[in-house]
DNA sequence: ATGTCTTTGTGAACGCGTGCACAAAGATTG
DNA sequence: CAATCTTTGTGCACGCGTTCACAAAGACAT
């Protein structure tokens, strides 16, 4: 997963669970995938694994947002497909800002999957001069002087970071100030936001990492041994005032 | 958070929670930070503050690597730092392949924080023979009839799928195939692998979507009685035998 | 050397999320 | 209408993750 939550705790609006939460749209691709082939119902069984959850988990996430299903048939799937996304805010238009237009900003203004689902992107925005009023994806970037304007003429609530890590808590900053309440940020910096303001993080190295970390554990597996002459089972520090030679510690050492 | 563990549910290897391993990656970012300014030394609430976690959470996960740490003083920024990278696999070098270079796939490519973090791209793939050849972010794109040779030679086994939906699985498959054992998932799709496959998957949309939930719920807190109007406080699905009107349903209803 | 002060490391309690397993609901068949 | 079969909705138990709160450890001053 390359995502995280920030901030806010958990804020069971509502009684759902925020892990619900995070599995409703995972449970609408799927239906909207079954509309699209014209499927009428779908049990709870086949739409876990669609989904790629368990199907005891899918019925309890269904059961927050009501009675929906229909015993000994399953779920309808179109009145399922409009349950969802009303609740997830979806039956409305969301005017988005993307701001850093560099490549991944562009891969995001271009990215389809936003217009289809309610997202509308109302403007790019970069620092870079030279960038104003080149169309990305058929839309002009503009100047980052404007950031404010665009943001209350346009009514925009959320607002998506591809700067560089250096300029993403400024921009953040002039967001929140503008009227942003959510903010989707893919650089890799811990943002501060004041209460009210949702923040969620895409970090891809983060991702990478975890992936590393299993993959050693993998490679470790099969090769214990090496590891048990590489480095003792458990591995000390030295104390600051004891510093005696360490065959277990790096090159890099502590002061 | 744009993240989400698939399949493996949480493997707890040699006793770290995999929600530590998750943060590790944050905690190493502020050691890095910190270590360029030179500090010598971080105390627990800095080092949370800097990483965005609270300090008791902070101090627990470092205590599944080990006592690091001295009482009265802190953590030695630069031993902590080895301590973190070698945890999470990054003392060696990984070599990961790009499948799918489109905007994405390119803006991954040129990503810097791949090559500072111990991962070097090894290729780009992409199914289109016109981009062959072709050098983005310096590196020839190599067209995907040389998917298998390239992992086996380069000995590859973390791959990033930035296609669209459609060839994902297929691409998938071919990966896993060809020897890699973690994939870091891009597209819009559930993707499935045999056991001892990782999958961790990047969904933009999803994301945006969880923020537009969390978006509605705070307009609603503001003006709840619209919503009253709007909708009765426990809608009901009507039977499927009793097909009378009903001003709570939308227009799209089950047949 | 003794005492004070800072900060770590962790035991324990709590809450959330997950999955099992089954009763209830309704469709379907005879 | 009764019996059977399918599938939902959920009570319950378990385990993971988070947080509190404090004892132990060590630095530092006297």
């Amino acid at each position: 997963m390359a995502t995280g939550r920030t901030h806010r705790p958990a804020t069971r609006s509502r009684g759902i669970p925020e892990a619900t939460v995070a599995r409703l749209p995972l449970y609408l691709r799927a239906l909207t995938a079954l509309s699209e082939r014209s499927v009428p119902t779908v049990s709870s069984e086949e739409l876990a694994a669609a989904a790629g959850v368990n199907s005891a988990k899918l019925r309890k996430d269904f059961s927050y947002l009501g009675s929906y299903g229909t015993r000994g048939v399953g779920y309808d799937v179109e009145y399922l497909v409009y349950q969802i996304s009303r609740e997830l805010g979806l039956t409305q238009d969301w005017p988005v800002v993307i701001v850093g237009i560099g490549n991944l900003g562009a891969a995001l203004a271009n990215y389809g999957g936003f217009a289809s689902r309610g997202f509308r992107v109302a403007a790019l925005i970069d620092a870079d001069p030279a960038m104003a009023g080149k169309p990305v994806a058929g839309i002009p970037v503009q100047h980052t002087d404007e950031l404010e304007s665009i943001i209350t003429d346009n009514g925009v609530s959320i607002g998506v970071i591809a700067t560089p890590a250096g300029a993403a808590q400024q921009v953040c900053d002039r967001l929140v100030a503008a009227g942003v309440t959510s903010i989707l940020n893919f650089a890799p910096t811990v943002l501060t936001v004041p209460d009210g303001v949702d923040v969620r993080k895409v970090d891809l190295s983060i991702e990478l990492q975890i992936l590393a970390f299993h993959e050693q554990r993998k490679a470790g597996e099969e090769a214990t041994a090496e590891r048990a002459v590489a480095a003792p089972a458990a591995p000390r520090k030295q104390s600051a005032t004891d510093q005696g030679p360490d065959g277990d510690v790096p090159a890099v050492m502590p002061a």
